[in-house]
RNA sequence: GGGCCCGUAGCUCAGUCGGUUAGAGCGCACGGCUGAUAACCGUGAGGUCAUUGGUUCGAAUCCAAUCGGGCCCA
């Protein structure tokens, strides 16, 4: 007779393979057919709230690696959340101003029909550019398995979003935290434009290379017996720049000499001495030597104060101060600083208040201010400007060089550094009886919580050493500056009225109108400048930085959407955005609210490769998670996400996406086998807990602290040990040991003895259970689980995304009695099996049920496996029999078991014991007469 | 060059207050099973805890330097 029919054997048309990439998008269909969104909203909607706001990334090209786990990471926490009852709507954003999208629109149109582009049209290719790449990233993340308001996203181009930025700008600028500055920044002559930094290109260019005198107005102290007139020497490849210096800053610590010219002293430092003297053809260069013997040796902080006439303009006296950023490797450990003309002389000249002049206008010509140099070209300028140091004998050297100097991406012509006027975020002023920027942003970073713990560190000393913020942008895509000028006399015209009829202006019709209307149509009637009361104003060109675009958010998105609230209880974003969007958001939410704009901010690090490099196209290491669902599916993006530790870089390669997909297929499987013994079960047949076996009751207390240790690894955001939980429940308890030793129950015994319905009963408990834990992580696998699922065991909720968490109720007393014996049982186990397998090379068994047990323990190991039984350790480990004997250490023996094969059951048992079935086992032909 | 952070087995991660012989899973090798079968079970080999120096009776753990890497600045 073939038993194999009268067996309770796995049924499940639960595949083994995957085939998440035809197969996840069958669940994207089914979830936006039952809109699921909308579904868990409406199932949370009491629940408290719980709001992680999205970051927007930029609207340009595909989504890559670090979106992609961003995203994903997001999207556990959100359906966590949302299983946990709490009302978590999430609603993606873009960042769609920009200079990046502007280029590139630029670059499409190619610089013949840019001329001919008007600002409004150019908006519109902008806008239409934008909006195309919102939905070819929407697609992915959705694909990803992103649930969230992809129907409603929010736009920083969205008319509503763009008031948001005046409604800041105006809180801030009352409050007195907006200043009007100037800033150098490149510049290109030609093409009269500012440029970014990404609209630069370097190569290389020849230029002269020269060493200049600066006369001092006094010798020095320590030069003073000399009798000799002393100068600082400077080196620069920008004779141009001249014109606009104020200062030499020399390095505070470092030592500088003086060298004996020709009845003059030339001060330069110290260690750079031979490397001018080369240069400038010094053969032996004579250092001034003190009374001591030695040379006379000045630090630089010594000099600090010290006064010299201009090489350029007469009657105009520059200054000696130190800085941080003096070369000594190059050059004379003397720069010239010229503060409208480089972005360290800026900051210094901050640091020192000095002047800023700026004698270069924007087709890069001098004015008056060039002195001698008026009304020429910058570059014409240059050897004129050689020449007249020659004269005035303060050349001490020069030589042709080519260094790398930047150019500008469209015209290829070299770029100056040129201060403009600028719009200033203020970090340290405010009005009267307000606090300024900086104190209260850091009092607000105390108030919020930073995971991982040390990114608090970050975020201060970066708001605690930043420069005041510079929001101007002279592009055209982006949100204009909402200011204007009084045309009569020049005078800054904002107030209340002004901002308020921007407002409203943005917020009907949109930033674009801007550009197309006169002030006079939107401004109400009787704004007046209040110097001159003049009554035409010309609007500001400026635009705002992205990045306060972005950080209004808290206003524009979290303030106006009714779902929504501010502060938001999460921000998760990369730990480049510390400089980024979490910082412009809390420095406009500080500025308008005095109030930080997040309960918390998480932040993980960038994705590197299998040996921590950046991923890049030039080393050849990027892998794109478009390609790896295509492969492998979203779900292993997802586990490979969850699994790793976000506090610092994260790794991925081919091994570790191999190493992932087999974890999945591990998990995956499991899953299939507690649905293939489920078959023939209903929740009516479910055995209470004081009926179940011992085993069972076990297995249910190691599930409920899996569920309490995955509930809180979630709670804590520490994902990898949510992954790691589950994954070594699922090999260790239920593969390893609990579904291997119930195979024997489950298939073997009568299909409704209670047995079975017990051992059952747990399984349903583990699978619905597991299947919730594993639901954040693994979005489609879960939700193809749930379907598969008889409509009795998974009740009314028609998603797992539906299904809140579970709650599983153990007895407390009784649980912490079973694990302190299956501890020892456990660890009997071990050394069974360690056992069977020296039995297994030495020929006298092969499969474990063919063994018989002798085990030999002390007392105490003894009583506690006594207390189970011997029948149901043997059960326990897979053999036929375990007799149990005292000594002094545990030892383990194997022999081959006594009884024969049952032909039913395959274990060794005494046969024939029942009459009807002469060659079965007592159990199997008991089952068999049940039939 | 500066600030913050990281470096434990081929891979992903544990490692408590400084305290025995540094752990787990995967992968790999070998074996078993053929009633989870492109599955499942078992055993085993794998480590200069990046390097060097220091503190200490004792260091993966604390300190310093170096090397390598990441983010952000300059």
């Amino acid at each position: 007779m073939d038993y194999k029919q009268t067996m309770n054997l796995p049924r499940s048309d639960f595949p083994m393979r995957a085939s998440l990439a035809t197969r996840e998008p069958e669940w994207l269909a089914f979830w936006d057919e039952i809109d699921i969104y909308k579904r868990t909203l409406e199932a949370t909607k009491d629940g408290s709230p719980f709001i992680l706001h999205d970051g927007p990334p930029y609207a340009n090209g595909h989504i890559h690696m670090g979106t992609a786990f961003n995203k994903v990471f997001k999207d556990m926490i959100v359906k966590y959340k949302t299983m946990r009852g709490f009302f978590s709507p999430y609603v993606p954003g873009w960042d769609c101003h920009g200079q990046p999208i502007e280029h590139q629109v630029e670059k499409n149109l190619g610089p013949e029909k840019m001329k001919t582009t008007s600002q409004a049209e150019l908006r519109a290719l902008c806008r239409a550019y934008a909006l195309r790449f919102v939905d070819v990233q929407a697609e992915e993340f959705r694909r990803l398995g992103v649930r969230g308001d992809f129907k409603r996203p929010y736009l920083t181009l969205d008319p509503s979003y763009e008031g948001g930025n005046v409604r800041i700008f105006k809180e801030m600028y009352s409050r007195g935290m907006i200043y009007r500055g100037s800033k150098p920044i490149h510049w290109c002559a030609r093409c009269k434009t500012a440029l970014a930094e990404a609209e630069i290109e370097y190569s290389d260019e020849a230029s002269d290379s020269i060493y200049v005198r600066f006369r001092l107005t006094e010798a020095p102290e320590a030069f003073a017996d000399f009798r000799m007139p002393v100068s600082v020497v400077i080196w620069t490849t920008t004779p141009w720049t001249l014109p606009a210096n104020v200062a030499v800053t020399l390095a505070a610590d470092a030592d500088y000499v003086g060298v004996i010219r020709d009845g003059h002293i030339v001060v330069v430092a110290e260690e750079l001495v031979h490397k001018v003297a080369e240069v400038a053809g010094w053969d032996e260069p004579l250092t001034a030597i003190g009374g001591d013997g030695a040379p006379v040796r000045l630090k630089g902080r010594s000099l600090l104060g010290v006064t010299y006439s201009h090489p350029i303009h007469d009657n105009v006296i520059g200054v000696i101060v130190t800085g941080d950023h003096v070369d000594l490797s190059t050059g004379t450990g003397a720069v010239h600083t010229a503060p409208g003309h480089g972005e360290e002389d800026h900051l210094v000249g901050q640091e020192y208040g000095l002047p800023s002049p700026m004698p270069v206008d924007d087709d890069g010509v001098f004015d008056e201010g060039g002195g001698p140099f008026a009304g020429l070209e910058v570059n014409e300028a240059n050897p004129m400007i050689i020449d007249w140091l020659k004269k005035k004998d303060l050349l001490e050297a020069s030589e042709a060089t080519t260094h790398s100097y930047p150019h500008c991406w469209r015209c290829k012509q070299p770029v100056i550094f040129r201060a403009t006027e600028q719009w200033f975020v203020d970090m340290d002023n405010a009005a009267e009886g307000v606090r300024p920027l900086r104190q209260g942003a850091l009092e607000a970073i105390d108030r919020v919580e930073w995971i991982p713990g040390w990114s608090v560190n970050r975020i201060r000393s970066m708001v605690g050493d930043r420069p005041d913020w510079c929001i101007s942008r002279q592009r055209a895509w982006g949100v204009p500056i909402p200011m204007f000028t009084c045309v009569s006399c020049g005078e800054t015209v904002a107030d209340e009225a002004t901002f308020d009829a921007v407002i409203e202006l943005f917020e009907s019709e949109g930033a674009d109108t801007w550009f197309t209307k006169d002030p006079s149509e939107y401004l109400p009637a009787d704004t007046a400048c209040n110097r001159c009361g003049g009554s035409t104003f010309k609007a500001e060109n400026d635009i705002l930085d992205v990045w306060w675009e972005s950080g209004v958010s808290h206003t524009s998105v979290l303030e106006t959407r009714e779902e929504l609230h501010r502060p938001a209880e999460l921000y998760l974003e990369g730990s480049d955005q510390h400089r980024g969007w979490f910082q412009s958001a809390l420095l406009t939410a500080v500025g308008a609210y005095d109030a930080p704009p997040f309960e918390r901010v998480l932040t993980h690090g960038f994705i590197v490769d299998g040996v921590g490099r950046k991923m890049s196209k030039s080393l050849g290491n990027v892998i794109s998670p478009l390609e790896v669902i295509e492969r492998s599916g979203a779900d292993t993006i997802r586990l490979w996400a969850a699994a790793a530790d976000y506090s610092q870089d994260i790794s991925i390669s081919e091994e570790i996406l191999d190493r992932t997909s087999e974890a999945y297929r591990r998990i995956r499987n499991t899953f299939r086998f507690l649905l293939s013994n489920l078959y023939d079960y209903e929740p009516s047949m479910a055995v209470p807990w004081h009926e179940m076996s011992e085993i069972d009751r076990y297995a249910l207390t190691r599930l409920a602290e899996l569920v309490d240790r995955v509930s809180r690894a979630y709670d804590e955001w520490r994902f990898h040990q949510v992954y790691r939980a589950v994954y070594d429940y699922c090999v260790l308890d239920l593969s390893s040991f609990y579904l291997d030793v119930l195979k024997d129950r489950l298939y073997s015994d009568a299909a409704d003895s209670r047995s079975r319905r017990g051992a059952q009963t747990v399984l349903v408990s583990i699978l619905t259970s597991l299947v919730r834990l594993v639901a954040p992580v693994l979005t489609f696998t879960s939700e193809e689980v749930w379907q598969f699922m008889p409509e009795s065991l998974r009740g009314a909720p028609v998603s797992v995304q539906l299904a809140g968490w579970p709650e599983p109720d153990v007895p407390a007393e009784e649980a912490v009695q079973l694990m302190a014996a299956y501890k020892v049982v456990l660890e009997v186990r071990d050394s069974v099996t360690k056992a069977l397998e020296d039995a297994r090379d030495s020929k006298k068994v092969n499969k474990s049920q063919e063994a018989a047990v002798a085990i030999i323990a002390p007392k105490e190991v003894l009583d506690t496996l006594g207390a189970r039984g011997e029948r149901e350790l043997a059960d326990m480990f897979i053999v036929s029999d375990v007799s149990l004997f005292a000594g002094e250490r545990l030892a383990v023996s194997i022999e081959s078991a006594t009884g024969e094969k049952c032909p039913r059951c395959w274990n060794y048992r005494s046969l024939g014991t029942e009459a009807s079935h002469p060659d079965l086992c007592a159990r199997c032909a008991g089952v068999l007469d049940s039939l």
